[in-house]
DNA sequence: CGCCACATTGAAGGCAGTCAAAGGTGGTGG
DNA sequence: CCACCACCTTTGACTGCCTTCAATGTGGCG
């Protein structure tokens, strides 16, 4: 096991680092590797760092106490998580473990910071990828209480279809299930078994069709409907 | 109107500058009159800057595509909003308007961010404060979708109980309530109706009382339990 | 082949939203 | 000073979305 420095460098927080300043921040870093199922950090313990993906999936979550859980995000090659955590200075607000066995890079609180103290560059970029962040909490929240659980879907199924990567041109957009139902239905804030019912449905009225973990969307328009609180 | 230098210097944003970084500061500000019911932001027009409020209170909202409201967060003097889309560079992610007649100082992203770039401590500032915020939202998320109405009353009466200012040491905690109620079930994510009969309820088990809009809590516990998921 | 996790389907019940109407309250102007 | 009005709050009745519980179906893998 060994540090990827290509994964870190293309990564939107290190994109723009000339040799100089990432050597800095390579320094900083310590490889973790997690097992399947681990649990990388746990809500309301001291924040002391924050992490980058090499290799593997991670889910970010929280637990209701009675042990309901809703992922808020998951997690892979590239990306960096609780970063947040760094600048609060406080605790984890939630709490993450391995979906697959992962490598993580490992950046230290109180070095990052100092670094972040002489290079405003990095402080820069922490904002804009901060704030994006922060755009995506806002409509998670405007989600989950303005919209049905059909609407939550819907949008899930667009996005994920007209992702870069995805070919648009096509007469069908098209998806590749990112996780498990039960796990989609998790981050969409409810239940498998309403998730499968509304899919039910939706294949019913032919506005998707689902072929061995892909997902075929044939009424874009109608989807968009659904999205904007068309009932279905 | 004019500026009251004094609530800026004292916001945790600034607090910590000396008079010549706030002098910069200070020559960025354009004071901005606000009427009551002024939309002052619309989600997705194009950001420009961000505010801080000298008088008066704010709403952050979304709406949803029938015109339901969720605000995500009121503001009042000393507070800033909408800094987060001065570093992503986009649209603003929400709506905002004015709750009362307001006088806000407006500092152009441009302009700001050039400060931010010769002043490392701003940006830590801000990084703190965008984290604590997106701590919060994730907060928000959690809430609304693993939380029922009554447990997010239950949180959100707790909370406003315990904010420094309100005596702990008395025998039964105590809350002004800080907007209608009307306000309070858009900002829990539920409507007037709902949040009438939860808080009707409490009160008829003697866990609340209300009294001139101001909440006492006389079963702390009860209300503890509520927030875990204790049926009402 | 049989296990196990995931997925689907059915039935029942509850939480909360909507609609409607009446009661309360504060502010304004006559 | 009080009457009026606008807005907020409360209460009732009804509806429906979604969860929960339970049972059955399915697919991958040792």
């Amino acid at each position: 096991m060994e540090l990827n420095e290509q994964i870190f460098r293309k990564s939107h927080l290190f994109q723009d680092f000339n040799d100089k300043d990432w050597d800095r921040v390579k320094a900083l870093i310590h490889l973790v590797k997690v097992q399947k199922g681990e649990i990388i950090f746990s809500e309301d313990e001291k924040a002391h760092g924050f992490y980058m993906i090499q290799t593997g999936r991670v889910k970010v979550f929280k637990l209701s106490p009675d042990g309901k859980e809703h992922i808020l995000r998951i997690f892979s090659k590239g990306e960096h998580f609780a970063e947040a955590s760094v600048f609060s200075g406080g605790k984890f607000p939630a709490n993450a473990s391995a979906l697959t066995d992962s490598t993580l890079a490992y950046f230290p609180s109180t070095r990052f910071l100092h670094l972040v103290k002489e290079t405003p560059e990095i402080a820069l970029f922490m904002l804009s990828a901060l704030s994006r962040y922060m755009h995506h909490l806002v409509n998670v929240v405007e989600e989950l209480s303005l919209k049905n659980v059909p609407a939550r879907l819907a949008k899930f199924l667009f996005d994920r279809a007209t992702l870069p990567g995805n070919f648009a041109q096509e007469r069908h957009r098209e998806l590749k299930l990112p996780m498990t139902k039960s796990e989609i239905a998790l981050y969409l804030g409810t239940t498998s078994e309403t998730l499968s019912r509304i899919l039910g449905k939706m294949k019913r009225l032919k506005i998707i069709s689902e072929k061995n973990k892909r997902i075929l969307i044939h009424k874009e328009d109608a989807l968009q409907e659904i999205i904007r609180g068309q009932k279905l």
